[in-house]
DNA sequence: CCGTTTTAAAACGGCGCGTATTGTTAATAA
DNA sequence: TTATTAACAATACGCGCCGTTTTAAAACGG
């Protein structure tokens, strides 16, 4: 085994080609401008990426799968957040982020994955370890840290609090309800005053 | 037309037969019992509850329709609730009576049903126009009328608050959260506070 | 009896599923 | 160079369910 061998962990046979997967994930996110995710067949994708359809069923257990890959993986999908000063404002930027995320065409499309996967424990599982629980945690950090500083009450229930700020956000993306851009806005202004100090 | 058939409007040619309704509605449930909606299949509706297809399709939309159909008719899916002394109770009978509908085998079906329909807008408007807007709607009567009578705050926003009320709910139902009896009080105990006068 | 409508049953073409097969290509190992 | 291994595109397959159409019987009112 070669040097290079060894160090990129390299396999003995073909690699995978990168080339089709980028061409997977593009024409899953062209095709997915126009259909929806129910709708969207895995005939199709590979059809528009000019792949067979084995180098998919090889790679994605399932379009749900392809679908998260294509838009997860684009930019402003990355959870990054600026440091804030209190807890208050560090929950403002995380839930406007989200709002930001979900609030147009993606939001849709989330909608349409959380569907897909409905009845399939495990890509329900993977979803949320995905996308869902780094959110999620990230607001329970900040709710820990806001009564851990004495901003916020000591007797609240961090992961119902969480619950009632990224519960209004799914609430309205699945209901199909419109979402302004001020919703996380909205959201706070209504559970803020209940768990100040 | 005799007299009979202008009372119970009657129309000419053979009627829709009650028997078939009923087995199609209880042929659904059994299935759902041991399936999913999205695995659910007209073509198995019709071969278990011994009817044509054709009876089917001419008189739902869709499967969910169905599922929809068969489940909310069953006992305990109407929205009576007792009348209530305050606001504030009134609004944990009402997040009560949603909790214990979703919490267990009806929830996971509401989900699916919720997944099924998200990519036909028609669909959507159905279902929360026969499940989810009186829910909504009720308690949004009742903050308001809290608000009135002095008992909440008179400077909080209506729908958002009904948001962070019924959010969580359907956040943890599509999350494949567990969901215990004494949600409907977590989320009062967090939300409450914030809203008293 | 006649017109109308619903019904169960059967058959239809079509689509996408997931798998299997074939021959080619791109890498490593000897 | 040669052998080995694995990924690749292309193609074909049987299958299940779709939504529709057709047929003949059944259940009503006039």
């Amino acid at each position: 085994m070669s040097a290079l061998a060894q160090e990129k962990d390299m396999k003995k046979g073909r690699p995978r080609s990168d080339a089709s997967k980028r061409a997977i994930l593009d024409a899953t996110r062209r095709l997915l401008s126009h259909t929806t995710v129910q709708k969207l067949s895995i005939e199709a994708i590979a059809k528009k990426a000019g792949v067979g359809k084995t180098t998919i069923y090889r790679w994605w257990p399932s379009k749900a799968s392809v679908a998260m890959d294509a838009i997860f993986t684009q930019p402003g999908f990355q959870n990054v957040l600026p440091s804030a000063p209190t807890a208050a404002e560090g929950i403002y930027n995380q839930l406007d982020k989200v709002v930001a995320q979900l609030n147009g065409k993606n939001g849709r499309i989330v909608a349409q994955i959380i569907s897909e996967i409905q009845d399939d424990y495990e890509a329900v599982e993977n979803f949320h370890k995905s996308f869902m629980q780094e959110r999620c945690f990230e607001l329970a950090k900040l709710v820990d840290q806001g009564m851990k500083s004495g901003e916020f009450r000591d007797d609240i229930d961090i992961e119902t609090t969480v619950d009632t700020l990224m519960g209004p956000i799914i609430f309205r993306l699945m209901s199909g309800l419109v979402m302004t851009e001020d919703y996380a806005e909205k959201v706070i202004t209504a559970i803020l005053p209940g768990i100040k100090a």
